[in-house]
DNA sequence: TCGCGTGTAACGTTACGCGTGACAGGTTTT
DNA sequence: AAAACCTGTCACGCGTAACGTTACACGCGA
């Protein structure tokens, strides 16, 4: 896998993205009613949908409940997606620290 | 494994802990020293070491380059933690849509 | 035309990470 | 004993970000 690959080709997909194209359009009901349903705004839904805002816990746990994919599914969506853009913007550069393992248990 | 376990016995550590019990007593530096180091405060530091504090984005950025083990170890571990405390709190409790995956490729 | 769904901007609230300044207690060094 | 240092913690102000509410504009179908 390439997760751990220093540079990645593209972006991974914003939660948002996920929610858009593959879920949206096979639940049958509308950005209204869903963040109804969801106990958000609808202008929440969808700045998290047109990807102008970040997947918050507790936003996470209700797609998790909702969708039954967890919380980890969105906020680790989200992590990647952050990852990937902190690694592009500049880096803080904090020289590296030399240290060893504790071996004991 | 365990990661998807709804109920685990306890709290995965905070980073903190790893950063005040494997890390710290292995480097030789002082939390002053280790502070300024990062570029961060040393009162940061010491919140982040007393999981007072969450590690945010910035902070996995420099902990990842002074340890070598990267902006992911740091922030996974955050969030281990925060999903896991998010579960025992009263979770939003939505109910569960039933859809079905998109077979399209 | 009217109603509905949607995107978006503005405003205030709340939460949180962070830096700076300051104080206290403990340990080490002189 | 006194000075120097390390550490934890509190207070203050700042910047950022998610969220709800209110409000406006556009598009579309009835």
């Amino acid at each position: 896998m390439a997760a751990e690959t220093p540079t990645m080709a593209f972006a991974p997909a914003h939660p948002g993205a996920i929610l858009r194209e593959d879920i949206l359009p096979n639940i049958g009901m509308t950005v209204t009613e869903l963040a109804a349903h969801l106990g958000v705004s609808r202008q929440a839904l969808s700045g998290l949908l047109n990807e102008r805002r970040s997947v918050s816990l507790e936003m996470a746990q209700k797609l998790g409940q909702a969708f039954q994919n967890g919380t980890r599914f969105w906020l680790a969506l989200q992590m990647q997606h952050d990852i990937w853009w902190a690694e592009r913007g500049e880096a803080p550069r904090v020289a590296p620290i030399e240290w060893h393992e504790d071996d004991a248990a």
